[in-house]
DNA sequence: CGCATTTGACCTGCGC
DNA sequence: GCGCAGGTCAAATGCG
């Protein structure tokens, strides 16, 4: 997935001027993709995150946003799901203080099981055990691999998915969360293992997926899955936790994106559609077809993207 | 000692 | 049905 023609839209003074909506179908699926870039962040300088916090808040608020504060000079994201859209955008060097950095998203909602396309990323199963930590619930479940059994035939709801490629020397990003890492495999034509991680939190089920490309060993995957119903841990080391004001470290999707998907929340009808607790398959067809229209709406919204994911008060508002 | 990581085995879905 | 690949489990191990 990692590579569905991404089209690039730029974004200059704070505002996007030019945001190209790419909508293709893959077999019978609509894939939206978005795509923010810019040029690249002079590492030698400072750190992905320094950067944000240094020089603009616009970058603050898109690695707040996405909850990342990597040695990265690079970003994307992604939400994968049946479909897949994305949107590319320049963020200007000037409104990056002279760094500019590139974030792509990719929207992509994984319908049902059947999609293949986006299926060889999707789980297929996990909801049957992962749903639930491990240790709490199953009780007494005599073998492992037991339990997995029984849940056979029923689909487990696949939960949103939201990707990130970053340039990152570092495979982890530090996001202000915990992470557990609980496997690694090795990727088919990757020379690279990809390893998978769960939240600390208990009963938390957000899982993680990370993974260096192999086209650019330089470039980070980082695939994220289901929503953190906690804040953020006080005790994590890194950044986040000074870096997220305390409205963003909320864990409720109402309140402020503390997780990328939260940022989907902040998105037209993505909470219509998760309220009415529509199928996965469709949740992001219809949701993310809104949001185009919404982002072409405002045509040239100050921020119009950004501003619907992440606080207004992180957003430079120009007159 | 508690927690995180490693790692081989196992399970599931999918394509042939 | 078989093999492959992705994903997960959990015992073993390491670390602070």
């Amino acid at each position: 997935m990692s590579d569905h023609g991404f089209r690039d839209f730029y974004y200059h003074g704070g505002a996007f001027n030019n945001i190209d909506h790419d909508q293709q179908s893959y077999g019978g699926e609509t894939d939206h993709m978005y795509r923010v870039s810019s040029s690249s962040i002079d590492p030698s300088y400072m750190s992905f995150t320094d950067c944000l916090h240094s020089t603009s808040m616009d970058y603050g608020s898109l690695e707040k946003a996405f909850g990342l504060s990597p040695t990265s000079s690079e970003v994307f994201s992604s939400v994968e799901g049946g479909n897949r859209t994305m949107m590319k955008q320049h963020v200007g060097a000037d409104e990056l203080g002279g760094n500019t950095g590139e974030v792509t998203a990719t929207l992509n909602s994984s319908v049902s099981s059947s999609s293949s396309e986006a299926g060889c990323e999707e789980d297929s199963d996990k909801s049957k055990k992962d749903g639930q930590p491990k240790g709490s619930d199953d009780g007494g479940e005599s073998s492992k691999k037991g339990n997995k059994a029984k849940m056979k035939g029923e689909k487990k709801q696949r939960e949103p998915r939201f990707a990130f490629v970053t340039k990152s020397e570092v495979d982890q990003l530090e996001d202000g969360y915990r992470w557990r890492k609980y496997g690694q495999k090795a990727v088919k034509n990757s020379p690279y293992p990809r390893s998978y991680y769960r939240c600390t939190t208990q009963k938390c089920t957000v899982k993680k997926r990370v993974e260096r490309s192999f086209q650019d060993p330089s470039t980070v995957i980082t695939t994220y899955e289901g929503q953190h119903n906690h804040p953020l841990p006080t005790t994590l080391r890194g950044s986040a936790a000074g870096l997220f004001p305390p409205s963003m470290l909320t864990p409720s999707p109402l309140g402020r994106p503390s997780f990328p998907h939260e940022l989907l929340m902040q998105m037209p009808n993505y909470h219509h559609q998760m309220n009415n607790q529509a199928p996965a398959g469709s949740m992001f067809v219809e949701n993310f077809s809104p949001f185009h229209q919404y982002v072409h709406q405002h045509q040239v919204p100050d921020y119009g993207l950004l501003q619907d994911m992440v606080p207004s008060t992180f957003l430079k508002h120009e007159p």
